[in-house]
DNA sequence: TCGTGTTTGTTATGTCGAGTAACAGTTCTA
DNA sequence: TAGAACTGTTACTCGACATAACAAACACGA
């Protein structure tokens, strides 16, 4: 009885049986259709019973899927971290490599085209979450905020790598700012992925990285809805530019971006 | 019975009586008791029974002063920006006008500040609401959120008139979106308030509050929580330093912001 | 093929909070 | 002081989360 109970973390990799395989269908088919209520009904909330009725069951039956709510919403959460890291990555990958400003501009469309087209899932990563709902703590969503966040420093690593990458703008004197992510760096305790870059390419990436998130955060909350969207559009075209020459990074080569409406 | 209904919004002026003080000091009571329970419990929710109980009163009690959750969030809604824009003006108004590059710090200053302190409230008006709520169309809230978006742009309407802002530094060609927003300017339908400025300006304005703004989002919601604060701190700094200079801004006089920790 | 244990669903039930109804005490005012 | 308005109460409905107990389908070894 008691060693029967199979403790979870390191399964033996078998093949996937039936039952494992339609299991896992469910547990997707229950995630798709929460996101499709948050979608239909705007908000990143949902129920138990709407979900069961859409998928032609009772809601108790979900409790055999996911402990509570929260399980879910953490499995939503982990899920839409990596999506949107991974369709930042696909733009920019698309973008050779030693076009570094093109890289970045991808990145940045690519970000904010995925919170415009999602954006309850962005309120779910980006926002404040569900009430009632608390992450566990250092968990699966830091774990992938990290990875996420690993995409935009990597494009900046390799632009340095490439030479590319020309001495950010910086306001002034950031000596101590320097010494004390040299400091960090040593200590390793920094939760970006990857080897370190030099102080003021990663300041310039975080301020890359604000400014882009900032404009994405007021539009898709809807704070910019009293623009036209072609103005919108231009102005966010400008601003990035903006703020990838500032950070150093070249101009990006004329080419239009992938999937760009 | 039927004209018994008094029409909400152009009641007569006459002197507060009695029952109407008391009337409005529960209603205030209501709303911090709201807002201890949303700091306490770390979210954008509350229970009206948990208020009530608070208050020594049973829940239902509370429907005599909102007519249901929504309409007491829509005034905490209401509250928050009237609070984060008098706390903005506040601080800025703190350093002379001759000084707007002092001006927007102390600005910034403001806005991190009063984000940090009061996160649930920041998550209210710039994050996603809670479920279930639906702001009312082109009601209080917008109104509000216009009136504190207007803060920032006095000050480059104020700096402009000093012939203090120099050209703000764009990307490339920006004629389309001087056209633009010339175009809207006529029509005004911008939402902000008072004199127009000019495309550039109103550009390098956007710009700053978009900065500003997704740095103050990553922090308040803890996606910097690994950063030390001192770091942060300094980042925080020199990243507005950057963006006022990129806004054409002059460099701020050397001060001890007030309340500044 | 059969029987047993596991998985996945069901219905019935408990709990809790939003919101309403009916009623009672208090305060204002004519 | 009588009636109207206001503000609170208790009792109740309703809906959602979650659990318990049970039933059907399935997997699999003898």
């Amino acid at each position: 009885m008691a060693d029967e109970i199979p403790q979870p973390g390191h399964e033996p990799e078998r093949p996937p049986s039936r039952r494992e395989r339609a299991r896992a269908a469910t547990i997707e088919e229950i995630k798709q259709t929460a996101l499709r209520l948050m979608r239909e009904q705007g908000t990143t909330d949902f129920r138990f019973s709407d979900i069961a009725r859409l998928m032609g069951m009772t809601a108790p039956a979900l409790y055999r899927y996911f402990a509570d709510r929260d399980e879910l919403l953490t499995e939503l959460i982990v899920d839409a971290y990596n999506d949107l890291g991974e369709a930042v990555a696909e733009a920019r990958d698309q973008i050779p490599v030693d076009d570094p400003g093109g890289r970045f501009a991808a990145v940045a469309h690519s970000y904010r085209r995925w919170a415009r087209e999602e954006p309850q899932r962005f309120a779910l990563i980006l926002g404040m979450p569900v009430p009632g709902y608390h992450a566990p703590e250092e968990g699966p969503t830091t774990e992938a905020a990290r990875r996420a966040m690993a995409q935009l420093k990597s494009l900046f690593y390799e632009a340095t790598q490439a030479g590319l990458l020309r001495r950010p703008m910086l306001a002034d004197d950031d000596a101590s700012i320097a010494r004390m992510l040299a400091e960090h760096h040593e200590a390793k305790d920094l939760p970006i992925d990857g080897p370190p870059v030099a102080p003021e390419t990663f300041q310039a990436m975080l301020h890359c990285w604000a400014s882009l998130h900032g404009f994405t955060c007021l539009e898709s909350y809807g704070h910019l809805d009293w623009m036209p969207g072609e103005l919108r559009d231009a102005i966010f075209e400008s601003s990035i530019r903006l703020i990838a020459k500032v950070a150093g990074l070249p101009e990006p080569g004329l080419l239009t971006l992938p999937g760009d409406d």
